[in-house]
DNA sequence: TTAGGGTTAG
């Protein structure tokens, strides 16, 4: 189905020429155009042998195996069967392996119940098994009970690995507990009996790369070059990876070159994150070499690779050629997974392509358990963007029925897009739900909700809601001050809107250029001109600089209090800073001119703008500016 | 037999 879908629409555009520069950054030739070049790559994959990666993989697993092939969790629970009823039992060993394959599966809470069964049945432990179970316990963000079994060691008289505590500092690092887990890390090396490895290292270099610490990270592959235990590939790739999020992609080639000039080759991994990074700016000419330094090297691109190449399609809005990458790796018998599809998906709600978004989705719903939270979201998100809303609250019960949660993002977006249509009580509705099913709102959610009540003038309810956030212990930061003093200002309560404001600094806040100009918005709301204009110059102080929108609305503000003096200086200050008046304001602005108000000095200032100065022309061009926009 | 790196959604 979806190769028709596919056929079709690349019949349509695949004789086109593209510019691939929506962000304006080094856009090739239509005659030379990324896509022309991933064709030609095509053509070149398409000459060598088929499946490199797959057959080499299963001639060399093949005879390793000694236990019957586990690929579900059915499978798992009848191979222990089996395994129980052997007489004699088989080994602690043969059981390790077996639970080392489920872990493998991700099937953790059923490596936990098999571990169970196996104390009862009064199988011994080992470093080995605890080592797994403490692996589980961690995957399920039960740290309490990885911990507790760190206490069964002690009390079996067996000692932790290097294993061990890898897995620990793993551990709290999917608990975002970075300081524990650098804890254990600095214990091993004072403690000298089990030393750190190069995986210790490479997990402790992921949690700071985590937290966007990548000098800490940079700082241990140095520490690390000085001792014996020297960076590998995965050092290095997770370096790489994290800088390439970061945006600094030059930073990341440096240290893929450094990795290269130690002789370590980089390998598809490697290559993907610096391809994801350099298609995230646009960099397309940069994609084309790696691309082609991949083929050169005889590294194989894979389905993630793949993904990369068709959400980057995607969000540059050509579905066409996003089809086309997926197309190929059907052709080449690399099955795209949930995430092609989901960006495809993505790329087709992008373009309000939605009947084509909703075949994406049950195409994927027939390839059984394709479909997760994640997919389902991206749909409902699609709905929600283009005000479908009773789909997008369909496909919330439907994944309800399939057994889906729904998280946190699912109820935010549906949230969200409630509050923008206008449907509060649905909005609150949901709210009260999402807690019911145990999903508790994050500070974007009362962020949403909040904005919503505000927007719809439901001020005291608003403020409500915040005393139950900050009863939550849910720490509101600048975005969820500046939504209440909007809030405040949209009710006519200035005096109170000010004092909001007043206490930021108190609260350890720092207003932003929003919550500046929200505040400059109500004051002159309020006919306070003086103070808002004492507030743009305070801000420019406090090196927050003003932009369009907050010249905008301060210029507004004293035309509406008929306060026209001072407007002509703003203007100017505006347009020296290179910003200038929106549809709005310059409409006001014509009108004082027409009705001779102002000074006629401004008029060479619009005339700067290329306005048309007439009127009818103004109202057709009107745009509906948003604050958000600036 | 046990531990570390890459692609998707608000």
């Amino acid at each position: 189905m979806l190769k028709m879908m596919i056929r079709t629409t690349t019949a349509a555009t695949s004789s086109s020429c593209y510019c691939w520069n929506s962000r304006g950054m080094n856009c090739l030739h239509s005659n030379s155009s990324f896509l022309v070049f991933v064709n030609n790559y095509f053509a070149f994959f398409h000459s060598q042998p088929s499946k490199p990666i797959k057959s080499t993989r299963t001639q060399l697993e093949q005879p390793k195996r000694d236990l019957p092939k586990i690929t579900n969790v059915e499978d798992a629970f009848n191979v222990f069967d089996r395994m129980l009823q052997m007489r004699p039992l088989p080994s602690v060993v043969r059981f390790n392996k077996f639970l080392g394959q489920v872990a493998k599966l991700k099937h953790y809470s059923a490596v936990i119940s098999f571990y169970n069964q196996m104390v009862v049945s009064r199988i011994g432990h080992d470093v080995c098994i605890l080592t797994i179970l403490i692996n589980c316990y961690c995957h399920l963000n039960q740290m309490g009970f990885s911990l507790s079994v760190l206490g069964k060691f002690f009390k079996l008289g067996l000692e932790p690995n290097v294993f061990t505590f890898t897995t620990l500092i793993n551990g709290f690092l999917l608990e975002n507990r970075v300081a524990e887990a650098a804890g254990i890390f600095n214990k091993m090396i004072a403690g000298g009996n089990c030393q750190p490895n190069v995986v210790t290292y490479g997990t402790l270099v992921k949690g700071f790369c985590m937290k966007g610490n990548n000098s800490a990270a940079i700082q241990l592959l140095r520490k690390m070059e000085e001792g014996a235990c020297k960076p590998d590939l995965v050092v290095y790739s997770t370096i790489i990876d994290s800088l390439c999020k970061d945006t600094l992609v030059d930073d990341a080639l440096n240290f893929f070159s450094e990795m290269m000039c130690k002789g370590i080759s980089p390998d598809v991994i490697t290559y993907n994150s610096l391809l994801n990074g350099v298609c995230k700016l646009g960099e397309w000419k940069e994609a084309a070499r790696l691309l082609n330094d991949m083929v050169g090297k005889n590294i194989f691109p894979d389905v993630c690779t793949f993904s990369v190449l068709v959400d980057t399609f995607c969000k540059e809005g050509m579905a066409g050629e996003a089809e086309g990458v997926v197309e190929m790796m059907i052709e080449r018998d690399i099955e795209p997974d949930r995430v092609t599809y989901n960006s495809l998906m993505d790329g087709y709600c992008l373009r309000g392509e939605m009947s084509k978004a909703g075949k994406v989705f049950k195409l994927m719903l027939s390839k059984g358990s394709m479909v997760d939270v994640v997919c389902c979201n991206t749909l409902i998100n699609g709905y929600c963007k283009h005000k479908m809303m009773d789909e997008a609250m369909m496909l919330l019960r439907e994944m309800t029925c399939k057994g889906l949660v729904p998280d946190i993002v699912t109820y935010n977006t549906l949230v969200d897009s409630c509050c923008k249509v206008g449907k509060l009580g649905d909005a609150q509705q949901l709210f009260s739900e999402m807690q019911a099913c145990g999903q508790l709102p994050d500070v974007q959610t009362y962020a949403i909700l909040l904005d919503g009540l505000c927007k719809n003038q439901q001020i005291s309810t608003a403020i409500q809601l915040f005393k139950e956030m900050e009863g939550k212990k849910l720490d509101a930061d600048i975005v969820i001050y500046t939504i209440l003093i909007e809030g405040l200002c949209i009710a006519e309560k200035i005096e109170s809107a000010k004092e909001l404001f007043c206490s930021l600094s108190s609260r350890g806040l720092q207003p932003n250029v929003r919550t500046y100009t929200i505040m400059i918005n109500g004051l002159c709301i309020g006919g306070l001109t003086s103070e808002a204009e004492k507030l743009l110059i305070e801000m420019e102080e406090k090196g927050c600089s003003p932009n369009g929108w907050t010249y905008n609305v301060i210029i507004r503000g004293f035309i509406n209090n008929n306060e026209t003096v001072t407007v002509t200086g703003l203007i100017q200050q505006m347009v020296e800073k290179g910003f200038s008046a929106d549809a709005w304001t310059t409409e006001l602005i014509v009108d004082l001119l027409v009705k001779d108000k102002v000074d006629p000095a401004l008029l060479p200032l619009m005339q700067k703008e290329n306005y048309e100065l007439n009127l009818p022309q103004l109202k057709l061009n009107r745009s509906s500016d948003h604050p958000n926009k600036h």
